[in-house]
DNA sequence: GCGACAG
DNA sequence: ATCTTGTCGC
């Protein structure tokens, strides 16, 4: 897959910004107002896992969770073919199609475990232009989500900086949060030590359909380990997934090129 | 030219 | 995203 002329860069940033005007900001559910969450029960988890060498060829990964157990109830594993290359800031168009399919395959197949919210691997407003994956994904499925990222994004003047580190050893119990603002003073998301064990913390932001405060909230009740449940069983069954089914880590693109020879 | 670059 | 075993700690 080769890089997007700038033509098509112009288009999705238009996409993006169209989309921004259907995006909701705050919380819209009655659970997402109670203290404990109550009236929650399904919590989705979206991910993408890869073969090595085969940026092409992915499986797609839904995962449906009980709240508050973290209990699997769904899973659905799909091999997909990408459109789109992975281009920092334009990581939707690339890993939205194969997850808005899964999301409608579960509503045709068994809409009675649909989830309540969705959490993404990757940023929802903490972005270049406050629209990352998990806004896209809201939007398009009109689906409460919630950005988690494992990595810091530098945005708007938000860096890796002895002050953001020094932010980060201040963390000292699990819960605990700091701001991420940008340089014009707009909270965009917040760093979030997710359990007492790990030191690094996760980057939350909001998707669609929820407020920041409960965006955190939610996530840190989602954690037994650094990565919420819901994210972490995603990306473990899909990687289970290409293990059983391409054990040799051989992908489909070289097994079609093996036939024909 | 240099650094940054969610997944 | 992926490349990868042992190792240290609870």
């Amino acid at each position: 897959m080769s890089t997007p002329t700038e033509d098509v860069v112009k288009q999705w940033e238009r996409e993006q910004a169209e989309l921004k005007k259907r995006l909701v900001e705050e919380d819209t559910e009655d659970w997402q107002k109670s203290p404990d969450f109550a009236g929650l029960e399904r919590v989705g988890g979206v991910d993408l896992s890869f073969i090595k060498g085969d940026d092409v060829n992915a499986c797609a990964q839904l995962v449906v969770l009980s709240f508050p157990d973290m209990k699997l109830l769904y899973k659905d594993s799909q091999m997909v073919t990408l459109n789109a290359p992975y281009v920092a800031g334009f990581l939707a168009f690339r890993e939205t199609p194969s997850l808005l399919e899964a999301l409608e395959k579960l509503k045709r197949e068994q809409p009675s475990l649909m989830p309540q919210v969705v959490l993404v691997d990757g940023n929802g407003l903490f972005h270049y232009r406050e629209f990352g994956l998990a806004c896209h994904l809201g939007v398009l499925s009109d689906l409460p989500c919630v950005g988690v990222a494992k990595n810091l994004l530098q945005v708007q003047g938000v860096v890796r900086s002895d002050e953001h580190l020094s932010q980060i050893n201040a963390l000292e119990k699990d819960g605990d949060t700091f701001p991420l603002t940008t340089d014009t003073g707009k909270v965009l998301g917040k760093a979030l030590r997710s359990c007492l064990k790990s030191t690094k913390p996760v980057y939350v932001s909001v998707g669609h359909r929820i407020s920041l405060d409960t965006a955190v909230r939610l996530t840190h009740a989602c954690c037994r380990h650094r990565v919420p449940e819901p994210i972490r069983q995603a990306d473990m069954i899909s990687r289970e997934y290409l293990r059983t089914h391409f054990p040799s880590g051989l992908s489909p693109r070289d097994n079609n090129e093996t036939l024909n020879t």
